[in-house]
DNA sequence: CACGCATAAGCGCATACACGCATAAGTGCA
DNA sequence: TGCACTTATGCGTGTATGCGCTTATGCGTG
């Protein structure tokens, strides 16, 4: 199971959406299509790569549909997770 | 950076590897073709992509390479993969 | 040097993945 | 119903990945 997780993981646009989504909140598509710069197909291909490894869920609301960290996520995963962000950061830091 | 190392631990045969080396000691490619019950050319392929992601190290002994974890892993990929692999082995103790 | 064992690497193939484009489907509003 | 907006999906294409098969390379021994 590590492995689903991992797959959806190893993916920059991917990592980003978590990274946004780690503030606790939701976010639609359409907000996460603009602060990433990516096409609306792309983003929406990758957020169900996301909810797939369980990794976030989503909810209809009106025309939009609000994406944020899955709040059952089992505990390894959710350290994985953090780990990952962690690193993520880490590197950006860097970068900077 | 953490993107190559996800990718390199999105592999169910690579994730064994690693099992074997968490033991900190040093391991020969033949000994984990046969523990993992793999062919030569993939073991040794698998091996490659996870020192390129600089998981582990190998060092000439004679006849033989050993493998072990990577004594220089930065600490956010160490913490990565010590939850993976702690994962990993929560999800075998369910099989189990 | 010849041979055997351990490891790496070239090659071709099959499969999986990401992407853009176009289109469909769901929702709200006039 | 018609339209605008948001999201999902079918399709074709290019690229990456994993695999086995085969061959090359490194090393120790006779």
């Amino acid at each position: 199971m590590p492995i689903a997780t991992l797959s959806a993981l190893s993916d920059p646009t991917r990592l980003e959406a978590l990274r946004i989504l780690a503030d606790g909140g939701e976010h639609c598509v359409c907000e996460m299509m603009t602060l990433l710069d990516v096409t609306q197909s792309r983003m929406s291909r990758h957020m169900q790569t996301l909810k797939q490894a369980g990794l976030v869920v989503d909810r209809r609301d009106a025309q939009w549909v609000r994406y944020r960290l899955n709040p059952d996520m089992p505990a390894p995963i959710s350290l994985i997770l953090d780990a990952v962000l962690a690193a993520y950061e880490t590197e950006e830091r860097k970068a900077a």
